[in-house]
DNA sequence: CGATATTTGTTGGTATACATACTATTATTT
DNA sequence: AAATAATAGTATGTATACCAACAAATATCG
């Protein structure tokens, strides 16, 4: 009748909460901005506050990698969002910034995406949310090993 | 000096912590479980669980949609982890199991699952893990709108 | 019963996300 | 200064993950 105290339940892993948690967040963020994926509001956003990076610290900054890096550029450049241009300094680097139209995209989402997050963490109390957004830190911030 | 009290802080945004913190989660687990992936061992634990399931269904059990679904089972067949099997009763379902290698495989990995989570949850109390826990699973279970 | 709706599975397309390998360039070390 | 390291970016391949469109089979409804 009673289940085994140690039995590996799906359900209750962190990995499978952390994925499920994830998928009702980017559900909001899908149907609140439906024109920017997550990842590339975030880079807009980064470039937004920094101004001109190069493209690896710029993925660095958002915690994608290289690769990464270089397909979301490549798209946000393409809907003309974003510019790139050899650095002078170093030659194996390309600087990335925001054209004056990623520029007015961020500024107009601005509200809609903190309307995300709270949206997102609509359930819970103040004190909750500070209590999650601690514990995910204190997760993230492990050092490997 | 001081920041604007509603700044839109990337890094302080839900959805940016929930996906570092999966990110380090989906470390440790490749650096445990190298040979299979997150998603996987989740859809071969649920055929250890359930037995014969079809596909479709077992997608939702895992919370992955058909699609996924099917691109993970054809991986798992051509591993020889997985079997499928056209339903009689319903001619459009496709039963999926285990087969002898795949329950073997689940067997062997089960160890080593559950300390993917404690791993990942190392830093914190118990009581810390529940609350994280527990404040995931109330962010998935929100209801749209 | 027959028309309609739903469900199941597949396919094609796009977007992260990461590993690996590679070139070019810059830093470091000897 | 020359050899070696490290870094920046690109390209390829694999694996989720989701959408939309589609065909076949089953359910539901008038």
């Amino acid at each position: 009748m009673s289940q085994e105290p140690d039995a590996y339940v799906l359900e209750d892993q962190i990995g499978f909460r952390l994925r499920l948690a994830n998928q009702r967040h980017l559900e909001i963020f899908a149907a609140t901005i439906p024109d920017v994926t997550p990842t590339q509001l975030a880079t807009l956003v980064k470039l937004h506050e920094l101004g001109m990076v190069s493209q690896n610290h710029l993925g660095r900054l958002v915690a994608m990698d290289a690769a990464t890096t270089n397909g979301v550029v490549t798209r946000l450049r393409k809907r003309g969002l974003v510019q790139t241009q050899a650095s002078t300094n170093d030659l194996r680097r390309l600087e990335v910034s925001l054209t004056p139209e990623g520029a007015d995209f961020v500024a107009a989402k601005m509200a809609a995406a903190a309307e995300v997050t709270a949206q997102t963490l609509r359930g819970l109390s103040a004190k909750e949310r500070d209590q999650l957004m601690t514990l995910l830190a204190r997760i993230a911030e492990q050092p490997p090993g």
